[in-house]
DNA sequence: GTCTATAGGCAGATAGAC
DNA sequence: GTCTATCTGCCTATAGAC
């Protein structure tokens, strides 16, 4: 068996290159073809590591959702005002728009009705872990005075995601993230206290 | 030559199942075939109302943005509040929401980069459109008073429409209007004089 | 683990009969 | 305008050699 140190990467490159074909162009607009050509390798060679492209999307979504969660730890872990943790929170999606990218399960929830159900559910899970982390950080606000929330900070938490989701979406095609920074300043200045 | 009372409706017909599918499902995941089994008809006959898949998307989008904007004159029409005019063009979002469909611009936003150039264009232009309509209804608020415009009208627009197609791509996913609902209230609330 | 070779199906698209 | 028949190419996927 491959030792953790010379464990061979093959896989992570696979996903890395199928990732960005995926958060540019979406889940039905990339093929095996596309990921084998960029990596110089074979499709064959690719269906060893991930059987068909359901397994490949679920995949990709688990790493993508993971590593969004440690993101997520890593501003909490900051001792934060909760006004800077959604401040640290856009600037996450600011930095995948910047790579010309979508949000992952953005991309994913336009073409939702034709996922395989195991993406579908993930992607439904995404969501979920990002406002609920949201909603959490909102009535941190509440006592650390630094927030105002007006209203169920569940729907408030929906509320930012669907705004920071549609903020990527349209400021994309521009080719212009000040766009986004201009919706998602917006945004937060009506929560501020 | 067909008059205009005889004209046949088979482009109508097609360019009806199309724009369901499309809005449904996506640009690149929907095809002739779906078409042509929809309509009963063979994909051969497709072609020779639109030659290519490109020429169908740019009808598609010519016509959807028709309809879009004849809707906004008639709410210029209505002698409205500025407020109550956001408040209508929230509900023509909501409406395509009940059908289960996303905005057709939302969703080829979110494949844009795999379009042909002129439905690019288009998907821009849309866009571009509705913002100034916006923009346009957002002075009004300021001096009908029934709005407060914090910032640059332009700006403010563009998260408007930013805002509302966000929470259609989130909110399809769970199928639950109440959810696009939520986050459209929370946006027009924070604009109230 | 990666390759060659290939299967089987569906994509967009065209020619030509009716 | 709609059909049958067909083309070419790409798609996902598999078998089996190395």
């Amino acid at each position: 068996m491959p030792t953790a140190r010379n464990k061979p990467k093959t896989v992570e490159r696979i996903l890395d290159s199928a990732e960005r074909l995926l958060q540019t162009r979406g889940f039905g607009n990339f093929s095996y073809a596309d990921i084998a050509r960029e990596l110089g390798v074979t499709k064959a060679s690719l269906h060893y590591h991930f059987p068909g492209k359901a397994e490949l999307g679920q995949a990709l979504i688990g790493r993508y959702g993971a590593r969004f969660s440690a993101a997520l730890r890593e501003i909490d872990a900051g001792d934060l005002t909760a006004r800077d943790k959604l401040e640290a929170y856009a600037a996450l999606y600011a930095d995948v728009l910047r790579g010309r990218r979508m949000c992952m399960c953005g991309i994913l929830a336009a073409e939702y009705p034709t996922l395989p159900k195991p993406m579908q559910d993930a992607v439904i899970e995404f969501f979920d872990d990002n406002q609920h982390w949201l909603a959490d950080v909102l009535r941190q606000g509440e006592h650390d005075g630094s927030l105002m929330v007006e209203a169920n900070p569940e729907d408030v938490a929906q509320g930012i995601l669907s705004t920071l989701e549609g903020a990527m979406l349209v400021a994309r095609p521009y080719g212009d993230l000040a766009r986004f920074q201009a919706a998602a300043r917006q945004m937060l200045d009506g929560l501020a206290a």
